[in-house]
DNA sequence: TGTTAATAGTTGAAAATGTAACTAACAAGG
DNA sequence: CCTTGTTAGTTACATTTTCAACTATTAACA
């Protein structure tokens, strides 16, 4: 097999999924932390009660591919912080529904506005067709 | 301000850029700790000294954007298994040039097919058309 | 020169994460 | 009912990562 046959691991999809990944969750980062604290996980888990509302921990590690551990750990620390309130299931008491406080729900409100904005900063790097193909490309993938 | 006013989160670029980045590693990370027991970091220090040959740490810290820490014992524990060698910088003893061993590299080779194979699988969900913009515009992003 | 700043890399302690084993609750089939 | 299996979630322990402080070396320039 000659040099140029060779796969080039600088176009390795995994690889360049995980610098912009990492580039673009380092200045964001900023925020939440800066604002609240709060660490990546935690700020992931509070974002998912902001969109789905009333959940469960299981439904969290399905839909951001968070261990349950990791999920379990944040959901402790944001229930410390009074950001979100936990109620067994009557019907399964294995069951843990999560929804935020009103005090979550004000930092997830905050949070969102600067997500917003950053994400438009993000988006003016490209053109319009490009985050088309590239918001659709990354879904596709992330169901692997 | 009204609901459909609001940002959605379930769109946000860093969200969608982790979803992937995360779902196409995992796979692929069974492969190199299954054939070598290498680390996240571990594998992709040994990756930018195939790619680049000799380099030092600090360079490997800027293009993959890993903090120096984590660069310094991944380097470490590729030493030690003799994947790599260390050599001193004679005119500015502050640096260390890296570079891989006979082992070293033939790890490399081996793993850089399975890449290759991996990201043929990967691209395979995605249109040609898809896979030539998401890869610029993961090149932008990550530049950030 | 001599002092201060900058750079490459390392180390130790604290924090976070991953793995596996665990509890508690329910389900299914005998 | 009573085993056996499954599910949601937690915990313990080992491994990794992060953060700040550190060494060693070179640069900048008064």
């Amino acid at each position: 097999m000659t040099k140029k046959d060779e796969f080039d691991l600088r176009q390795f999809m995994p690889y360049l999924l995980n610098q912009a990944a990492e580039a673009s969750s380092l200045e964001f980062q900023q925020i939440y932390k800066g604002r609240y604290g709060l660490l990546r996980t935690e700020w992931r888990v509070l974002f998912h009660l902001g969109v789905y509302n009333r959940i469960m921990a299981k439904d969290i590690c399905e839909r951001a591919k968070i261990h349950k551990t990791k999920v379990s750990r944040a959901v402790q620390k944001l229930a410390d912080r009074r950001y979100v309130t936990r109620q067994t299931d009557v019907a399964d008491r294995r069951h843990d529904w999560l929804e935020l406080t009103t005090q979550g729900r004000a930092v997830y409100e905050d949070l969102l506005s600067y997500a917003g904005r950053y994400d438009e900063k993000l988006v003016s790097i490209l053109t319009p067709d490009e985050t088309r193909v590239l918001r659709s490309a990354l879904i596709k993938l992330a169901k692997i």
